[in-house]
This record gives structure tokens, sequence and C-alpha cells, in this order.
DNA sequence: ATGGTTGCAGGGCAA
């Protein structure tokens, strides 16, 4: 089972680029992100005829999520808030497929430490750690993936003096996402050797892709009963050098289930 | 400290 996560920023936009990257990587199942798109103009019939499902939970103009898989999400158990939390953004969307529990998190950005948008992505991580927490009380197989807008360590980071307690890097943002973990959830990326200095986002500006000025913020979470069967984990950047690509690339992790 | 680029939406806001 091949799983990814990707934030492609617009899928109006992005549409052709997951399209052709489906056709491509095969994935069974795919999380997006930042989707930016009403339900109602959700294209369904599109993502159908190129042989995906989808479960999707969007607003105008900003967040949005949506998982496709190849095989249909399981009728009961989709969620798309977080419980007790309450949140007009469309930040969560949770579906089984099989034995397997998919959580799809699109964190919160936080713009700047100590800006009233950190204290509402704590908060919010807090929320969906608690949830999570209850996820996997529920279900042993369970991946939890996304954007995370968190580097877990500096070596997620291009510049870590520069980034130094900056927002996507600050203690209390990678103390949140250490204990949303905490329950037993791996970063496969980092169950496997992995070339140095690999990304998952490049700020559109300054050139960033071009001098590999990235941070690995999208993750692909796993439970270990899940882990324990990951075969592969990396990021895929062939997308990122695309026309008119997404800012993010596709973090993909394989199981032998 | 600011700016730079993109998307949505048609002016800023969010990232």
């Amino acid at each position: 089972m091949k799983v990814a996560s990707w934030n492609v920023n617009s899928l109006n936009v992005r549409l052709p680029h997951v399209l052709a990257w489906c056709a491509d990587a095969q994935p069974d199942i795919l999380a997006l992100q930042e989707t930016k798109l009403v339900d109602e103009k959700f294209p369904v019939e599109a993502l159908a005829e190129a042989g995906y499902h989808s479960v999707y939970s969007g607003q105008p103009t900003y967040n949005g999520v949506a998982i496709l898989s190849r095989e249909p999400a399981s009728a009961d158990g989709i969620i798309m808030d977080i419980p007790g939390f309450d949140d007009p953004q469309r930040r969560v969307l949770a579906a089984t497929y099989g034995d397997v529990r998919v959580i799809d998190l699109y964190v919160v950005n936080g713009k700047e430490v100590g800006s009233d948008k950190y204290e509402y992505k704590l908060a919010w991580l807090a929320a969906v750690t608690e949830w999570v927490r209850a996820e996997m009380q529920a279900h042993e197989k369970v991946i939890v993936l996304g954007d995370f807008n968190i580097a877990p360590d500096d070596r997620d980071v291009h510049d870590p003096e520069a980034w130094h307690e900056q927002i996507l890097c600050s203690t209390p943002e990678r103390d949140a996402l250490a204990k949303l973990c905490a329950p037993g959830l791996a970063d496969t990326f980092r169950l496997f050797e992995q070339e140095e200095r690999t990304w998952s986002w490049w700020d559109y500006r300054m050139n960033a892709f071009r001098r590999k000025m990235g941070l690995r913020i999208d993750l692909v979470l796993a439970s270990k009963a899940l882990a324990d069967r990951c075969t592969a984990a990396y990021v895929d950047i062939e997308p990122r050098r695309q026309e008119r690509p997404s800012d993010h690339a596709p973090a993909i992790a394989e199981f032998s289930l």
C-alpha cells in the first residue's frame, strides 16, 4: 500500500498536476491539503475517471482537505471536525480504508512565533493530539499525514541558524509534534537512511527551490503496527520542478499489507 | 525589520 500527502495549494489550479502524478506514482491513498475549494466544486468526476474515490471537506478561499483512494472509504467513520474544538476552518479529515485509519491534517501555519495565529496553532495541535490519542485507542493501524507546518528537527531545515526558534521550527511547535507522536506514531521518513537535506516545501519567493532552501514539513506518521510494515518513505520532488507547481512536494510511505 | 511569490478574488489576506 502506497500512501502520500501533498499540499497542492489550490486543487483548482493543480488538478492536472494531481492527475499526472497519480497516473505516474499510482498511490493507493493520497491526502491533499489546501484544496481551496468549496465542496460543490470538488472535481469528483475527473478523479473518478482517473480511478480515485474522494472524500473532502472544503471552504471558500482557504484551507480544505481531501483524501483520494483506489478503494472507497468505509461509509462510517468519516470525521471532518476535531472533537470538542469548535473551528470553522476545514483542516482535518479522517476516514477508514479496510482496517487502516487515515487522518489527514492541514496544521495551522502560525505566521509568527507569539502571534495570535501561533497561539491558535498550539491550541489546535493540543486538541488534535487528544483526538489522535483516542483514534489510536480505537484503531491499531493509524496513519496521520499531512502538512504539519513543523520541521521535526534541524535536519529538516536548510539553514537551522536562520530558522532558530522561528515559525515552523520553534521549540513549542516541535514539542507539540513530539506530544502528538507520543502514543506511538513514527515519522516514517526517519525509519530509513535518507539523503541529507531532503525538503518537502520551498517558499515561492527568492528562488528558494532552485537554491535548495527548503524545509521538511510534510510528514507521514504511522502507528507501530504499520511502521513495522513500512518498506519505504521518501519525498518526490519532481512535481516541484514542473510548470506552475505547488510550493510543496508529495511525501510518500509504502507498506507491505 | 522588510521583501520576495502565489492563489483567491477582484482588495487585501494567508501562506
